[in-house]
DNA sequence: ATAATATATATGATTTTTCGTATATACAAG
DNA sequence: CTTGTATATACGAAAAATCATATATATTAT
């Protein structure tokens, strides 16, 4: 993992967030990030392939809906920087987590192994 | 000090090679790091002027050179992710401060107290 | 005073990034 | 099959970042 080509993955406002929100609650889906960020579909869609592309996220699907999670096979320095910033900068994902937590039908989580 | 902009000043190779090696050795001035990074002298300015602007780093001026320093007030979590940065990239770092140590007439210190 | 060195900044061009909108694909429900 | 929902992508426009070059300022040396 090239740290530049890292760290221009969470120079967007759109994209950290994102990041942070999937590391607070550990996969989401598209509609719920569209929903936390109030961004639209397609803005948010184009960020996370990038941030897949660039394999800081990995997709699961299910159904109709793609959950996105953090690669776990990133550098152990990346990861950590990813921790250190949602621990220290809360207030920051606040307004999206308030979102989050309001959005109406959620998608039911199945776990990936059925 | 938001995270994005934060991560902003991290997303160029200029600017990150350029904290890297301010991080490393405490204190470069600029022709350290225009011979460091092999690249023009207006180029270095004008990312240092702006990681100070961010308040990344502070400068001082001495004779006809200026030192850069990382800011020793940056959140905990800023100074962190610099730290982390350079010890598991220190590859990514080799060539520069290959070129560093081979420049000659680098200026000499004088602590800035005297 | 003149010349040389170190640094900063201005300017306009170029490149890169981001965006809105439209559209395509896949799945689910009826 | 049709409709609705979730997601992805294509395309051109707009915005932002970066750059090379020229030039200005400050300091040191002669």
């Amino acid at each position: 993992m090239n740290p530049v080509q890292f760290y221009k993955c969470l120079a967007d406002e759109t994209r950290l967030r994102c990041l942070m929100l999937i590391e607070h609650e550990d996969e989401l889906c598209v509609c719920e990030l569209t929903e936390a960020l109030d961004e639209s579909q397609p803005k948010v869609s184009r960020h996370l392939a990038q941030l897949r592309q660039c394999e800081l996220l990995l997709d699961r699907k299910q159904g109709q809906w793609v959950y996105y999670r953090i690669n776990p096979s990133l550098p152990d320095w990346a990861k950590s920087v990813l921790q250190q910033t949602n621990e220290a900068n809360k207030a920051f994902l606040k307004v999206n987590l308030d979102s989050l937590f309001r959005m109406g039908d959620r998608p039911n989580r199945v776990a990936s192994c059925c």
